[in-house]
DNA sequence: TTATATTTGCAACTTAGTTGCATTAAAATT
DNA sequence: AATTTTAATGCAACTAAGTTGCAAATATAA
């Protein structure tokens, strides 16, 4: 079930979406807000966030959670099956805008599927 | 730096890793050791094992650790650069002897890729 | 057999994420 | 505006995968 209330905590964590349009960590949302919130509070508010089709979340290197903003999905369609890139200079996490081609598996059922790419963005990379 | 002496628990580990053919998680092989060998014995020798190019390691689904034999690898030369397939009913997990056409992303660098399928496997798609 | 260096077990630790519950605060109702 | 209702919050305690330091055990070389 998604949010109900417009406390303080969800504009506050939209707010830090609407800043950059990298993904953000879990851990990294909740170092800026540590003054402001508890961390129950933000995983609780991104689990709803990501019901409501407002965010999307993966995981990244070391198993770490990240989120990140949908673009078109909504509590019922969510389609988010973009691969995402993270810098393992900077740790900088990009959505991908592009669609992957899996490959042919006889005799199994495709679900879900998420690839992660790793390496140096266009800055660390310059 | 890999294996050096040939121990019980060097032995007992590869053991598993020949019974099947399938990944087997860091959580697995804990559990199934658990009366003859410490966790950290068996989180060490799997490190090792890396080392050596015998298995590769990649994350699955809620970031669990796996582990599944190599095919090709040495130390020098690890390429399992495969995708893997878990099966959301039974759990289990195999490596893809199939390569991926990873998509055109401009002026970053590529180091490493990882892609994790999800969904039915042969036995619980039937 | 002894010496040396690697491996092991254990306990304590780390850290991302979760849970239960009493309190607080939106928002709906009067 | 005051009251009622119900969702959201903070806090502390917990969970669980994985890591670390160190003394004791064991494989291998001498
Ligand atoms: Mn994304
Ligand atoms: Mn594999
Ligand atoms: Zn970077
Ligand atoms: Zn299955």
């Amino acid at each position: 079930m998604g949010i109900i209330r417009k406390t303080k905590s969800v504009e506050a964590l939209l707010n830090e979406f609407n800043k950059s349009s990298s993904a953000i960590s879990a851990k990294k949302l909740i170092q800026s807000l540590d003054s402001k919130f508890n961390k129950t509070t933000i995983y609780r508010v991104l689990d709803k966030l990501e019901d409501d089709g407002v965010l999307h979340s993966f995981l990244g290197k070391n198993g770490l959670k990240w989120y990140a903003k949908c673009n078109d999905c909504s509590s019922n369609k969510h389609r988010d099956l973009h691969p995402h890139f993270q810098c393992l200079d900077c740790g900088k996490v990009d959505c991908l805008a592009v669609s992957v081609s899996l490959p042919k598996i006889p005799n199994r059922k495709i679900e879900v599927s998420q690839l992660l790419i790793q390496g140096k963005c266009e800055t660390c990379f310059a």
